[in-house]
DNA sequence: CTGAAAGCGCTAACAC
DNA sequence: GTGTTAGCGCTTTCAG
């Protein structure tokens, strides 16, 4: 019981200073590798502190040292999300490569969640944050702009974030498909989308859709909004639901490429044809549409530029060096033979 | 510039305290709520906090109480992944009601990066993880042990953990699975699966699978393993890769149902019979299998209880409660109409 | 290149 | 129910 308390790890750096002959101070130059020791210094201090099993401890060093830890708070929907996992894979990536740690927010589109959650995750003195809130509470905007924590809020782009956007423009993607749809010669164009109880990810692309319709001077013909999680199956029966409704459709834009593959099996269940008794396009380019036997007609997105590209941004800024506010990552309309 | 330094957050306990006229002690224990104060005192903490801005520094909590903090490390193969995107929201949900934070590690199948991910997130004196690793190298067993850290791995049963194991028998379920479509008079069986490279998750269940069909006395008659990540298109491919070897296979054991969708799509756009030609099993229960016109034969399992279980029992070890070593996560073979 | 002193913000332990 | 004292393990000065 040499431990003081019930420590688990009682290596500290003072033991492996002494154990090495140096001071606290060499020591710590030493792991940190910063300048300011002598090569016979470093190589007597590393070997004492793997000799001795010594683990640094973060905690003490974020405290004893500024006012940040290297903590970076990243807050997505869902953390079981095609769409997400690609981002929060690709952000802990770059994160990890500079030194950062990824500590973790599942939202559920709710404002009110993400709230909570930014001021539990304030407490840990993060470096920065990165959030893909589709709307903020009027108090999570007011917290972060007096506490200075810089800020990525992804997905959408914003242009005017609370400090940098890093997103899609999903409005004009919307907008572009709906071009497209009408571009085809279709014009009772239907919509199904998900999550209706807590609108995010497909809002305004659907707003972007319904003003391309409207200033072809058509209505959007009926929407379905189910209030599941956007998926294979709610694309499914949301099809169902909308074509039991008004059997005239020829074409339907859906939230996202899962859902638009969940309509083409529907379609194909009832035995109508795909793009000839109605068309149908997504968004997202989701990897199981590769092996659908007709190519999906969708907007290809990188989620993983996305998330590099936020999480890369984000750390310059703590860095202070220039970053720009705003940056579009861009989309773009693949047009296949389901439209 | 009231503050010293360039504090984001200046507000601290002090202040707080001292705003409310009581003791720094007084607004810590109101702060986090434990007996000692009277109403008054509460009320008055709480309104002087609230008005000041303060966000409670849990950098220093941690430090200055025990020894640990209140970060559960949890490491996966990747946060893109149908199945541990929902293992990952079932332990944060968990863990966050619990009052715990999840730091997020990706390892990528590699025991070697998942070491790396360790030796750093022991740094924050983390109050427990949860590790999915397929294996582990023999220096991170020995540090765990030699840490203390509670650990729960999950994902893979294991029957001597580091410390505590939750998770799929997938040998048996693999077995089972061999012994169902030999029931079904199958003979002539392949199996598919992928990242040959840094096999992980599957690997047991082929295991399980090609010791069913020894106990039958009959050879697997071919494999083909991938060196891509799991997914729809790989299993497209991988049939395949398998049928120009073997044209005459009579069934296919997938590692997942990503993959088996896959395989069943690749047989219809060649015109095969799915089970008439080919009989198809997955694992998993996919949701994507929920709109396909037949029913995947497949082994349900539910990684949202595996996630919860792991959290909730890993948090009631940090409490010194007694919890069993070694848990199974059920699953259940649920026959379709694809064998 | 190296070291000594001070202190980060909080909580455990012990008084009162 | 409340306050006082000490100290967690590191890093930041500032001296040499």
């Amino acid at each position: 019981m040499t431990a003081k308390h019930d420590k688990r790890s009682n290596v500290n750096l003072a033991e492996v200073a002494e154990a090495a002959g140096v001071s606290k101070m060499t020591a710590s130059r030493v792991m940190r590798n910063v300048s300011g020791f002598s090569e016979d210094t470093r190589e007597k201090v590393l070997r004492e502190a793997s000799r001795l099993g010594y683990v640094p401890n973060r905690i003490a060093a974020a405290f004893g040292s500024e006012q940040t830890s290297s903590i970076i708070g990243v807050s997505v929907p869902y953390l079981s999300s095609n769409l997400f996992g690609a981002v929060l894979d690709s952000t802990n990536d770059a994160l990890a490569k500079l030194g950062y740690q990824t500590m973790i927010g599942a939202h559920e589109n709710s404002a009110q969640t993400e709230e909570v959650w930014i001021r539990n995750i304030l407490s840990w003195r993060p470096a920065g944050l990165i959030l893909s809130g589709h709307t903020h509470t009027k108090n999570t905007r007011e917290l972060l702009k007096a506490h200075g924590v810089p800020v990525a809020e992804i997905w959408n782009l914003n242009t005017s974030p609370i400090d940098m956007s890093v997103g899609f423009n999903h409005f004009d993607s919307g907008q572009e498909m709906g071009l497209y749809i009408l571009s085809k010669g279709y014009r009772r164009i239907g919509y199904v989308g998900a999550e209706a109880a807590a609108p995010g990810l497909g809002t305004l692309r659907r707003k972007g859709f319904l003003s391309a319709l409207a200033g072809a001077g058509i209505q959007c013909a009926s929407e379905e909004i189910l209030n599941d999680r956007a998926g294979f199956y709610a694309g499914f029966y949301g099809t169902e639901n909308i074509l039991a409704r008004d059997q005239n459709l020829d074409a339907i834009y859906y939230q996202d490429d899962a859902m638009a593959i969940g309509g083409i099996f529907y379609c194909q269940a009832q035995g109508m044809n795909v793009p000839g008794d109605i068309g149908i396009a997504g968004w997202g380019s989701m990897e199981a549409a590769s092996i659908l036997p007709q190519r999906l007609t969708t907007t290809v997105v990188s989620t993983q530029a996305l998330g590099k590209t936020a999480a890369e941004a984000l750390i310059a800024r703590i860095r202070g060096e220039a970053v720009e506010d705003v940056t579009i990552t861009p989309t773009r309309l693949v047009p296949g033979n389901t439209i």
